[in-house]
DNA sequence: ACCGGTGGTTCACGGGCGTGTAACAGGCGG
DNA sequence: CCGCCTGTTACACGCCCGTGAACCACCGGT
């Protein structure tokens, strides 16, 4: 379906604004200032558009829906980037990233404590010993398997535990 | 006037690259690893496309020639942005360039010290060596070898160890 | 133009070992 | 009693890295 009129136009959500150019000009400044991810609807009959910033696009009327869909998508995708999220682990044992969250065991949030603590940084295979066993681990690689089945836990998170070998681990954005 | 062919486009450089899609999804492949700034352009059948990264953009055929080149000086205008970054490399051996980061094998890590700390400059094989051998290096090929495997590290990164023949090496935005 | 030397790149192989994981068993709480 | 959490063992995998060898590009000498 081709679309002309963006007024006819359902985003996924309403986080990204389509806006008319050149015909809403002014509203499109004003959503530059509030850094409001926008995708610019250019009529036929203008001249190639130039965003300002990675928080706008544009794409040229007619259009398919589905393209239009597809440019918000991406929108989207760059204004959470941008957002910057950062994992949090609180008392309860629930960790959040942006809308993710899980219900860890207890001995896994002793040892993504210091993962998130350190959040994109390495922790040593010590140090995480050492949080998730503070008497003093009991095997040789109880460790190992605890990190395994934290890891499945954030299947589906976009987080992440990487080996940097005989370093440590690091904790980051997969 | 209404583009249909992509190579009867000539963009403004050739620091951008063209791909047609999903005709060449392979060569789309080998840019991405690459890094290097694309303009994909989608066949009017096609289904919307989803770029994967922010040096990559879209446009459905056909479409005027005008509005390509617009993207094609967006995506060279964010290359320039990208390549102000500067590589760091932590003693935990993480190799951060930008929001890329990866870690590197200790051999690995001792040759790109030197490299890093100088980057942009030529760094000499015999600083090289010493730098990653400080007991003394133990054969022949085993520099240049190590080398590429560092290379190989740095693929999709947007950095490049390049060879200046008899003197060096230069570790430097690819 | 032919040729050998040098410098540089890449491949395959193999040993060593750090690391991941399946499987099983005990324990604790609901 | 059942389910989840935890520890232990054993094993397999994959990474790291040195080595040898083939290959290619370039340069200088005859």
């Amino acid at each position: 379906m081709a679309v002309t009129d963006p007024t006819r136009i359902e985003p996924d959500g309403r986080d990204v604004v389509l806006v008319r150019w050149p015909a809403e000009d002014d509203r499109l400044d004003e959503l530059r200032t509030r850094a409001v991810p926008r995708l610019v609807l250019v009529a036929s009959h203008a001249d190639p558009f130039s965003p300002v910033d990675d928080l706008e696009d544009w794409v040229r009327l007619p259009t398919a829906e589905a393209d239009v869909r597809a440019r918000v998508r991406t929108l989207r995708r760059r204004a959470a980037d941008a957002s910057e999220r950062i994992p949090e682990l609180a008392d309860d044992r629930l960790l959040r990233y942006g809308c993710w969250w899980a219900a860890l065991a207890p001995a896994e949030a002793r040892l993504a404590e210091p993962l998130v603590a350190r959040f994109g940084a390495v922790v040593s295979r010590s140090d995480l010993a050492r949080a998730g066993w503070p008497e003093g681990l009991p095997s040789r690689n109880s460790l190992d398997v605890q990190l395994g089945r934290l890891r499945r836990r954030l299947e589906g998170s976009g987080l992440a535990i990487r080996t940097v070998r005989s370093r440590g681990c690091v904790l980051a954005a997969s």
